[in-house]
DNA sequence: CGTGATACATACGGTACCGTATGGCTGTCA
DNA sequence: TGACAGCCATACGGTACCGTATGTATCACG
């Protein structure tokens, strides 16, 4: 985590990474305009002028950022969910993970809210198309034909990140801890065919 | 819409009204910082020295502005779906609106990205309240026990807001505008108890 | 006609951020 | 050990916005 230990030093001596995680923590907390320069250095413990050593500008920091995230985000669903091998199984274990929220969904949603963003948007934009692929291909997996597979995933996804949204827009509202349980089996029991 | 033309005037002579109505229309298109009193006093014409003689600040506005959009988000909503007896028929219409994203509904999906705004906060939340309880209810009245109708609510909810929000995120994986009747009707027939 | 209130314009100081220029410190390696 | 590259501090100019102070034009009204 730290770099390794030249000497005895107080000050941090910081690289290009340690900036990117630095600016992917404030995004997740507080969202793109958190990513600012001068804000950054003062939470690292050292000026801009480190920055400036490191990247171009602000636009080279959040690109970078952009990139580490996207690949983390979707290496990570790579990892979870590749070795299911059961689609139904995996439509199970996706919902279960949408509830909690890490760095990577937080900075998601802090996202989502620049989709209209030239930069951002592709990065949004391939991360949708990637999971409704999924989600597509679960369905398809169980059976359905390609439209009803197609319109299924379209609204499963829509069900997921709505409930993303839902726990900052509206957390109360969500089914408490005791009855989070039967609130999934409510949800897979909607989604998934009936399994005969 | 003009002020009553008290005599032959090249400038606007602006109410509080005016900036109000200006601060939903920047929300709608660029989002919370959008609403900033030099680019709003540029887009109307005048200087902020007009600005601060209708509001005592910036956050004056944004509440008048909060408050007069929350109030005919909501009223719109009711004379919407006030009128419709069978709760079938109103989730059907509901759910058809959801897809056309007017002023208001650009206001809600910039609010969104601000919900842990101390100040934004209250109004997301309460709009959530009400449109979750407004689907339980129509869910009772369909039949459904009271811990289904709450599940199938939640979820219907997230639904519709996560395609609110997909329209924004990744807009091409939409069904296209010749598919979505089958989708509607995808989503309808997974969302409705069977009427038998 | 002039007087007061209304609805602005102008000018100013202050904050927060971006980016550049330049100088200084620290470890490394010949 | 001294020169050099890597890493950072300091100082500066510029932009965009907030809010205040104060001047000014316009209209209503007596």
């Amino acid at each position: 985590m730290s770099p390794p230990p030249t000497s005895g030093r107080t000050r941090p001596r910081l690289d290009a990474a340690a900036w990117i995680e630095a600016a992917l923590d404030s995004l997740a907390d507080g969202g793109l305009k958190a990513i600012a320069v001068e804000p950054l250095a003062r939470r690292l413990g050292v000026t801009k002028g480190s920055f400036y050593w490191h990247f171009d500008n602000r636009r080279a920091l959040l690109e970078a950022a952009l990139d580490r995230w996207e690949g983390r985000y979707t290496e990570r669903a790579v990892h979870r969910f590749g070795t299911i091998a059961d689609p139904r199984q995996r439509l199970i274990f996706a919902f279960g993970e949408a509830t909690r929220l890490d760095r990577g969904d937080r900075v998601h949603l802090a996202l989502s809210a620049h989709a209209d963003d030239p930069l951002i948007g592709p990065y949004i934009q391939r991360g949708t198309r990637r999971r409704i692929s999924y989600l597509q291909d679960c369905y398809r997996e169980m059976g359905l034909d390609s439209e009803e597979a197609r319109h299924r995933s379209v609204l499963t996804y829509t069900a997921y990140l709505g409930l993303m949204h839902l726990r900052r827009e509206g957390p109360a509202e969500l089914p408490g801890a005791n009855q989070f349980d039967a609130y999934l089996e409510h949800v897979l029991a909607t989604f998934l065919p009936p399994k005969d």
